[in-house]
DNA sequence: CCCTTTCTTGACCGTAGAGTCAAATAAAAA
DNA sequence: TTTTTATTTGACTCTACGGTCAAGAAAGGG
């Protein structure tokens, strides 16, 4: 009846997302998207709308893969050990300075009201659910205030995510990590 | 001999400072800085030869004044109780987006390899330094090592100035400091 | 195989960015 | 007051941005 897409619509948005991640929302032009994704400014455009609305989709699509990896398989203390220790890993390598989509968007869009303002913070406030989970299935805890150590764990990833951006000091990082496993008798 | 400036050379710096600590380095146009300034385009260039060298004297300033806080007057301990009440009074304010110019900047261009980058990290490692002088002049210190400490602290302070543009949530970010004050027996 | 409908292409548009420059202006020395 | 020299002005350039659109291409139902 009518002529159908050429590309995958999700494979695509994955692309993109990736060069959001990389360089941010103003950072990223529609000749980098052209050029990640191998489409036609005009195709973007008829599929996506707009930048900002393919940058949503690719929020949501970063939650959402994000969501996944909250998925607690053992021992909710070995998890958070293991989280932490990749978040250091990947933080001091050289060529990365992705940080995380959600944080980097709540920063970039803090001074707008925007949709993408919203949706991040938004997916900034799932994050914290999704700690709080995790140190829900902790067992045997210690008198440690769920709230409190829910806020130190989300406040360390972002401290670790966002300074491993331009510090690249594996010791500063580790303590960073360390200082909030220590609550829960753990370290890296 | 020959004309001479109409302007305060430091007043314009300053003007410019508040312009770049708002909206950033993209985010602030000539026009922002002419409308700031109450200056002309020719007059700024003449001036300051371009946005990036005026964002360097800008960063130089903030940092200038910066140092200037960590000045200790009395009890250290009490100095950085009222540093991190100070943080998070000024942070839940609804018309405070700016957090810190040093640490913005660090975000900002941290995946470049300019000028500005360099000097925003130098000035971060200046920031690390006047913490541990602070550290070092607390008196009957626990067993607590002078560079965990000094690290916890910064990574608080940052903490707080970024998550606080997005996140007006004050007990979240009394939580942020309680958990750094607490190694020093003190809360806000 | 044809027709309808949608997708694809890339030239194009308007706007806004940083930076330039020649002419006008004014401070201060002589 | 004149001369010298630097500053001030704003119109200008060039480039890059997000976004549009008319024409051509192709998928798939009939």
């Amino acid at each position: 009846m009518s002529r159908t897409t050429d590309f995958d619509k999700e494979e695509t948005i994955t692309k993109a997302m990736n060069i959001f991640w990389t360089k941010g929302y103003e950072g990223t032009t529609m000749r980098d998207l052209q050029t990640a994704t191998g489409l036609q400014k005009g195709s973007l455009y008829n599929t996506f709308k707009s930048k900002e609305n393919l940058f949503l989709l690719c929020l949501e699509k970063y939650g959402a893969n994000s969501a996944t990896l909250f998925y607690v398989d053992g021992d909710p203390k070995n998890y958070i050990k293991k989280f932490f220790k990749r978040l250091v890993d990947e933080g001091v390598k050289e060529e990365n300075v992705s940080g995380c989509l959600i944080m980097n968007s709540c920063i970039e869009f803090s001074n707008t009201k925007s949709a993408p303002a919203k949706k991040s913070k938004d997916l900034f406030a799932t994050v914290e659910k999704n700690f709080e989970n995790v140190v829900n299935a902790i067992k045997n805890k210690t008198t440690h205030d769920t709230h409190e150590l829910k806020t130190n764990l989300i406040t360390a990833a972002f401290s670790i995510r966002e300074i491993s951006k331009f510090k690249k000091d594996k010791k500063f990082l580790k303590q960073i990590a360390n200082n909030v496993l220590k609550e829960l008798d753990i370290a890296i």
